[in-house]
DNA sequence: TGAAATGTTGGGGCG
DNA sequence: ACGCCCCAACATTTC
């Protein structure tokens, strides 16, 4: 029998700038192409619903990827991978098996006993980079510690950057496949998808293509617009100002090193100071996601506990059911909240500035703990990932890294009132109050009931009053937060 | 990658 | 012309 390499495609669903892929098909043996589904392995963080939703189509369209190089993606179903690529090598006589790493504590141990098993039976075995820029282990500060603060993490990033980023490596044009027939299931077994009944994926259907090469299609077109106004119109949920990559790289469809390079090839000959310093606040967005790999690596634990220790017994309001309820569904009655709540409900996603706004207004104005929060767009997310995810609530919630002061309290007005000023963000996802004018759609509990009749609306009829006080529940926040702000 | 409270300044109205 | 007061507008401090 012929020797094969087998390469295990994780959180890498792509064909251009991967190591794992590229070294199995430089050795000039069959190829095999893996994905195994093996959520249990996930622990308590099995890939949501959104997820779920997204991973099969990306499958879909990694299997026609790869059968235009001539491979045929093996697609297996075990609680354990190992269990799986064992199987596997007696059925092929592969000789070798290579991927590109993962960084989720669980999955690190789960690669690592992999790993061992597998070189005990005399396979060679190879793990590789792909899936970061920089590896959480090689970015240190002088005293050799992971960093905690990001600004000075950044700058390490930009210095080790010329030696450290590598030219993305080429899509492969041609593969050897494995002679006989390996028998694998179809997309479709793995029951990935919704009920169909209830057509939950429509709104993230005609938002997203998962795959390389709708990822790609999305960095083409940042690059040749949004970036160059990137720094302001970032904030700007009522514009299409961000780069809407983040499921994809979450999937691995697009290198980060690839992102980059063209971001880097973009500017390199621009004329334009301004172009060239927005395309730096992009790549240090960019970084931030490498911020919160490495934190996560070197401090696993934040995935339940907050880094920062005077946090762990801070006292959460026991999660009041209708309170949290509303804040899932976008009933809160703060439109700008609402608008962000349905639009992730609706479309898997939400931007990023209402993404502070919705978890300042869960930890600090209904004061439900930021595990509430992170289950629920882990479920809702298609970018969902557990670095980021884990990050970004810590952020908020002011018990994580370089994380948001305790007196950091967005006021979902202001916040709507600056970010989305004319209020076209809350009209397309509240429709209630598409008839409100934009000096008062951020408060409508502020006017008279006539004017809101005159706008079709009724509080507490057609949208609701707002659930809190968002000037009382801010003082009760403050005097909370204050008593475990040293340490 | 906040917001509110408090402090300061300076122009204009007015006696 | 002058001082006084008022109050935006802006700056600083505090939470």
């Amino acid at each position: 029998m012929s020797k094969a390499t087998i390469v295990l495609f994780r959180n890498d669903l792509r064909l251009e700038d991967n190591p794992a892929l590229c070294a199995a098909i430089a050795r000039d043996a069959p190829v095999i192409p893996v994905f195994i589904w093996s959520p249990e392995e996930d622990g308590p963080w099995p890939p949501g619903g959104a997820s779920q939703w997204w991973l099969h189509h990306s499958l879909k369209s990694l299997c026609q990827d790869l059968e235009s190089i001539g491979l045929k993606l093996i697609i297996l179903r075990h609680e354990s991978s190992l269990a799986a690529i064992e199987k596997l090598i007696e059925r092929s006589g592969a000789d070798s098996i290579f991927w590109n790493r993962r960084y989720e504590p669980l999955l690190i141990e789960v690669d690592k006993k992999n790993k061992i098993a597998l070189k005990d039976r005399g396979l060679e075995v190879k793990s590789f980079p792909g899936n970061l820029i920089f590896e959480p282990w090689t970015i240190a500060t002088a005293g050799g510690t992971a960093y905690k603060v990001y600004t000075p993490f950044w700058r390490a990033c930009r210095e080790a950057a010329e030696e450290a980023v590598k030219p993305p490596l080429k899509r492969p044009s041609q593969a050897r496949a494995f002679a006989s027939d390996l028998k694998g299931l179809s997309i479709e077994e793995l029951d990935l998808l919704p009920d169909p009944r209830i057509d939950w994926a429509a709104g993230m259907r005609a938002f997203w293509k998962p795959g390389e090469a709708g990822g790609k299609t999305r960095l083409k077109t940042f690059l040749t617009k949004a970036i160059s106004e990137y720094q302001t119109e970032r904030d700007r949920p009522d514009h299409d100002g961000v780069s809407y990559l983040s499921p994809h790289l979450h999937f691995g469809e697009i290198s980060p090193r690839l992102i980059w390079q063209e971001v880097q090839d973009a500017v390199r000959h621009t004329t334009s100071d301004k172009k060239k310093k927005n395309a730096e606040v992009f790549l240090k967005e960019v970084v931030w996601r490498e911020f919160a790999h490495h934190i996560l690596y070197h401090f696993p634990d934040t995935v339940e506990q907050p880094l920062r220790e005077n946090f762990r017994d801070f006292p959460w309001s026991p999660k009041d059911r209708e309170l949290f309820k509303s804040w899932k569904k976008g009933k809160t009655g703060y439109p700008i909240i609402d608008a962000g709540m349905r639009q992730l409900w609706t479309t898997g996603w939400m931007h990023n500035r209402v993404r502070m706004i919705v978890a300042s207004f869960l930890t600090k104005d209904l004061l439900i703990s930021w595990n509430d929060g992170a289950e629920w767009f882990w479920d809702t997310l298609v970018d969902a990932d557990l670095a980021s995810n884990t990050f970004g609530w810590q952020w908020t919630a002011g018990c994580g890294a370089d994380a948001a002061p305790f007196f950091r309290i967005f006021n979902p007005v202001l916040q709507g009132k600056k970010f989305d000023p004319s209020g076209d963000y809350v009209r397309k996802w509240v429709p209630e109050l598409k008839n409100a004018p934009d000096k008062w759609i951020h408060e409508p509990w502020n006017v008279s009931p006539e004017e809101l009749a005159a706008c079709g609306i009724e509080l507490g009829k057609t949208y609701p009053h707002p659930v809190v006080d968002h000037g009382q529940a801010r003082k009760k926040a403050l005097a909370i937060f204050s008593e475990i702000k040293q340490g």
